[in-house]
DNA sequence: ACCTGTTATAGTCAAGGTGACTACAACATC
DNA sequence: GATGTTGTAGTCACCTTGACTATAACAGGT
């Protein structure tokens, strides 16, 4: 810290990239403005830190107003902090982003000064120089949401986070269709399969299969999260 | 962002960890605090954030103003950022930490507010629960460091880092002490020579053969850094 | 010049992980 | 009970690693 005196004001925000994999694909979290600036355009969800907060509280809190969950039950952490002078046009507002993500969430309800929220899938938002009806983001948040992503697909490499998207109990190959929408193909089954058997910890088998897919097929056995964190060497991003 | 109204106001600092590799070792540059608060503690170079600039670039302002070079010639990169209410017992201030790494720096002159400034080894700082002669670092810099230290050793293993750390043109010998320095024991000399050269791009050969050590021994050849920035699969660290 | 200690460079080999497969078992539905 | 689909197990060539050994190049002193 240099000096004391003369700083100009700034306001604190914090906000979320929330992924779930809903259908196959990789889908965020975005609110549709209510108010200026941006109004009408889609957002990441978020909000100001407030006097007593740090801005990991602030994003549990805003991960349970804008979810509408008790108790959000997935994995949060800090993505990195965005503070170009002119990303909001009222004010100085320096944003510490985070990446939330959860196994298959509810449709969320438009939060108190949102007018709308919903899911998206990200490769639609975020390859899509194509007609599809997309919107782009408001603020900085098209490259918050860029950054996110990739933070996700390289920590599905080297840790367990991939159970983090699956609801207990699972199967391997609900797991394995988590890599396939965070990756963009799946990974080779049987290689998957002994990758993930064989890493310590990583899934724990019960002694029962899971239910009928409407597919048919042999019914697989169900699984729960292990106590392991990293996986190595990594698993390949094909 | 939630509202508009009513947000505590806040200061946005950067501070830095700027590491070298001296004797040996790895090295951090910290100042000696010539105010309030801890005034006579040591603690990471820094500063806050002006009007028209964003957190990098007030890193690299802070850069050059405390190690007193026109171009600083390494490698900056955010770390993360911390922002506990009372981290700071004047006001509420939230610090975007910085990591940053250079060749062998020359000893800082003290900025303008610091009453002094100086390279600490970095495992004497961390490691010191025995009497050594090492302060305890000011406000949360004693964790923000620990944090810079595991996010360049976590680096070195998957990325072409630790070049940086070296004056072009160097050679493989210098480059394998950078990880000696860095992970407490060196890699085993010949898979380190296989890794390295066997990478693409990582360093490129020059056909000049570098000093003669005091040591003696045959003379190494000399390299520059080439244009490869990651390393797969990973340097094992181990 | 020659020896000597030291360091750089090259090469070897078993063990383990990976990528790309094939074969088989279990289940739902018709 | 036949059929299509999906889960599970196992194979094999290839590459990388980890731990070594051998050799080449150099500096300094006698």
């Amino acid at each position: 810290m240099t000096s004391t005196s003369e700083h100009p004001p700034f306001a604190v925000a914090v906000d979320l990239a929330v992924f779930t994999i809903r259908d196959g694909a990789l889908a965020v979290l975005l609110v549709e403005r209510g108010e200026e600036p941006f109004r009408g355009s889609w957002a990441l969800p978020g909000g100001f830190l407030e006097a007593e907060e740090d801005a990991e509280q602030a994003a549990w809190r805003e991960l349970r107003e804008e979810t509408g969950m008790e108790r959000f039950p997935g994995h949060l952490e800090q993505l990195r902090t965005y503070s170009a002078p002119d990303r909001d046009p009222r004010m100085r507002v320096v944003s510490v982003a985070h990446v939330a993500l959860a196994p298959d969430l509810p449709e969320p309800q438009a939060g108190t000064d949102a007018a709308d929220a919903r899911w998206w899938v990200v490769d639609d938002l975020l390859e899509a120089a194509d007609g599809t009806d997309t919107p782009t983001l408001a603020f900085d948040h098209g490259q918050i949401l860029l950054d996110a992503r990739e933070r996700v697909r390289a920590k599905l490499e080297y840790t367990t986070l991939a159970t983090e998207f699956v609801a207990e109990p699972f199967t391997l190959p609900e797991l394995r269709r988590v890599y396939a929408a965070v990756w963009g193909a799946p990974p080779d089954l049987g290689n998957f399969r002994r990758k993930v058997l064989g890493t310590d910890g990583f899934v724990v088998p019960t002694d029962v299969r899971g239910e009928a897919t409407e597919a048919g097929g042999r019914r697989a056995l169900l699984y729960r999260r292990g106590p392991a964190t990293v996986v190595t060497p990594p698993m390949a991003r094909g």
